[in-house]
DNA sequence: TGATTATCCTATTAAATCTATAGGATAGAT
DNA sequence: ATCTATCCTATAGATTTAATAGGATAATCA
């Protein structure tokens, strides 16, 4: 399962990535628009300006905004951000390896081998598509829509 | 993240599936031949009794087995019963579908679009996996190994 | 028939993780 | 100065997962 955090901080960042200009938006005015507790979405776009995601400016007309262009943003990067590892076992994962205690022959093991095909077609749909695409994507369905 | 009971639960299936003979293994044996706690195996192999995976007999030569051919058995529907739901989130779920509260419109979410991608892909290796199809790669890298 | 064996089944505990909130500190705008 | 909005840490509450306990049931075999 996703995480809320990882739906909330996405929704998020496709909401300043469909604005046209890059300013300070307040993370109340997000937290309303997206339906998302505010104490919860403030946490989350912290952990995204730290992570090299958004700016931020403090004060009266402050706010978080995006500095990076929404097509240079892969959702790898973000999910990793966000969710964590992708694969769904900790001996399959790239950037989060661990060996499983429980299993002395990976090479042996059919949930690795299983898991390693599951991780990276899952690796193919996150690396096709950056920010730029899935608010693309939504654009279009509502188009037409109406 | 995969859960230790689906990721016991396969390596249970693939170590009956692996015995030539379809006659009953004990929890006992599984459960120390693959690093897997007694009790908790044996909760989940009730549960994949239940599903129609596994038959079992009990008292002296009792124990569990497999009731269809390994080539009959697929990765989405063992999926299903020890993890659950294949999707990332229930709104695209095809066996667990539930509306999100927080989004009023499931086409223009962009969590949405993105994870029916996801699960498409997901599902494709779980489709095209057999039970036969897994203990077979684990077969071939021995071999390669050794 | 009675002892032994192994599954059956429910309940419960313990641990970990996720979700959300509290409350004050900091810094920018006017 | 005052107001505003992010910054930051800590923590509470809820949910899920992992594992265990303990006895009931049924089959085998002497």
């Amino acid at each position: 399962m996703l995480s809320k955090k990882t739906k909330y901080g996405l929704k998020a960042l496709a909401f300043l990535a469909k604005k046209e200009l890059r300013e300070p938006v307040q993370i109340a005015e997000i937290a309303s628009k997206e339906n998302i507790p505010q104490k919860f979405l403030e946490s989350i776009l912290l952990s995204l300006r730290k992570t090299g995601f958004l700016g931020s400016k403090k004060g009266k007309g402050g706010g978080y905004y995006l500095i990076k262009n929404p097509s240079e943003i892969q959702m790898t990067s973000v999910i990793r951000v966000l969710e964590g590892p992708i694969a769904m076992v900790p001996c399959v994962s790239l950037n989060f390896y661990e060996k499983c205690d429980d299993c002395p022959d990976e090479n042996a093991c059919v949930v690795h081998n299983l898991m390693i095909q599951v991780r990276d077609s899952a690796l193919s749909v996150y690396r096709k598509n950056t920010l730029a695409d899935i608010i693309a994507d939504t654009k279009i369905v509502k188009s037409k829509g109406s």
